[in-house]
RNA sequence: GGGCAGGUGGCAGAGUGGUCAAUUGCACUAGACUGUAAAUCUGGCGCCUUCGGGCUACGGGGGUUCGAAUCCCUCCCUGCCCA
């Protein structure tokens, strides 16, 4: 059960400023959601997180699925006992492993990808691409994925997805109602509608198909759900104008408590803010939107004017642990050896405690030696650092500059 | 003192007459990473360059050869075994 009322809808933008009250306390809105996937955000423990202005967190169902298991979670009275976290959590559904476990696995990329010179022309009309053309990206040239196309290590059918155990190969199927029912024993806040997130090579064709199977998936998740957890349904529909809009209606025609946006626009920024703003403004407006799986520190200002309440990404997380740390003049690559002669604290302007009390030079001497420690001290400073850049939105929006 | 095995780029370790400025790994170095992978991918890694190439290099010195990291002589050093 959760509660959202918008505060202030701003002039300049579609941004807005939000309370989300939950049974685990109230989260500000716009907001960042770091993730847990393994109910743990890596490196630190919950008493950490607490201390980064974290409000909310994201762990995922796929992942505590296999390990440990939700009925573990589940005797443990919930992943909030499990974990030590006494405020609001979300658990994803899984739909994004369908992706990442199985093309994103074959071509061996993520997400994201840099549309093609062909894309950009066409993204801003309705019509669809060519089935025969090309995706470019950094990597080289990939193929597209066709409507009929399937990965190599998963099956996907209209039912759910057999997934291959990362753990010991053994055949795992998922679809929205085991997807439910595990997020229901598991017990966050807010869980997500099974979804296919739709690799950023598909074609129009394969988008389309993919996305009337998760339109489908949420009317089934929907029955399903026994809980009083609120649950987000997911719009898809790739780079596709047309298909993000037919998602964005469909799903908002459903009982959902709020909104997902997943898949990916292409990395281009423009394109990006004006693709989420047209799915925004077919979706209901006193409802929450979380938009999955996106936020790299220039973006975060772009979703929020194009009206986003939520977000999650690994980036300030994954990054640490990379050894890079962010900073109001731009990132830092702490496994540099130009840092061990540095006393500067991560950022001149944070006031986080990694920042108060250790300096570059000693962080950089961790990532050298690879003790974990330095991972951990990254991690909290970019939580923290993240949170604050996104506290400032808040303001600004709260004062009408945003 | 005798016998044997070795000495190759920061380290480990291939090569055993030309295609070797020298495979590979580590380290180093630069970049990438967006619903998580605490180490993955890509590039660089002797010096100089007008990017054609030039110079110096496989323990030291000498030799054989058109040509040597590779063959011969000698010296130095290291490890193991025997006295």
């Amino acid at each position: 059960m959760i509660d959202f009322k918008i505060l202030k809808k701003s002039k300049k933008s579609k941004a807005r400023l939000g309370i989300l009250r939950t049974k685990h306390g109230v989260v500000e809105t716009p907001c960042l959601v770091p993730v847990a996937t393994q109910a743990v955000v890596k490196t630190l423990n919950s008493e950490e997180v607490l201390k980064t202005k974290t409000q909310i967190l994201i762990a995922n169902s796929f992942h505590l699925h296999l390990k440990p298991g939700e009925k573990i979670v589940e005797k443990s009275k919930g992943l909030h006992k499990f974990m030590n976290w006494p405020k609001p959590l979300m658990t994803d559904s899984g739909g994004f492993q369908v992706f990442s476990l199985g093309f994103g696995r074959d071509f061996n990329i993520g997400k994201i990808m840099a549309p093609p010179a062909t894309f950009r022309k066409r993204a801003s009309s309705l019509a669809p691409l060519p089935a025969s053309l090309r995706v470019a990206t950094r990597a080289g040239d990939l193929p597209l994925i066709k409507e009929g196309g399937h990965p190599k290590s998963l099956r996907i059918n209209n039912d759910g997805v057999f997934f291959k155990s990362p753990i010991d190969g053994r055949e795992i199927f998922l679809g929205p109602r085991e997807s439910i029912k595990i997020q229901e024993a598991l017990g966050a806040d807010i869980i997500f509608s099974f979804d296919e997130c739709t690799p950023p090579n598909a074609d129009y064709d394969y988008t389309k198909k993919s996305l009337l199977k998760t339109h489908k998936w949420a009317e089934i998740c929907i029955k399903t759900k026994e809980s009083e957890q609120s649950i987000f349904g997911i719009v898809q529909g790739g780079k596709y104008y047309d298909l993000r809009e037919e998602s964005a209606r469909f799903i908002a025609s459903l009982d959902f408590d709020g909104f997902g946006i997943g898949g990916e626009f292409g990395d281009d920024k423009k394109i990006m803010k004006n693709m989420i703003a047209r799915v925004v403004n077919n979706l209901p407006q006193e409802r929450p939107r979380h938009l999955l799986g996106i936020g790299h520190l220039e973006d975060i200002e772009n979703i929020i004017r194009s009206g986003v309440d939520f977000f999650d990404c690994t980036v300030p997380t994954h990054y640490a642990r990379r050894g890079i740390a962010f900073t109001k003049t731009g990132k830092l690559n702490l496994s540099q050896a130009k840092f061990l002669n540095d006393e500067k604290p991560l950022d001149l302007t944070c006031s986080c405690s990694v920042c108060w009390n250790y300096k570059r030079n000693y962080i950089s001497h961790l990532m050298k030696a690879k003790e974990i420690t330095g991972l951990a001290l990254l991690t909290f400073h970019n939580i923290y650092f993240f949170n604050s850049f996104v506290e400032g939105i808040r303001k600004k929006i709260k004062t009408g500059k945003i």
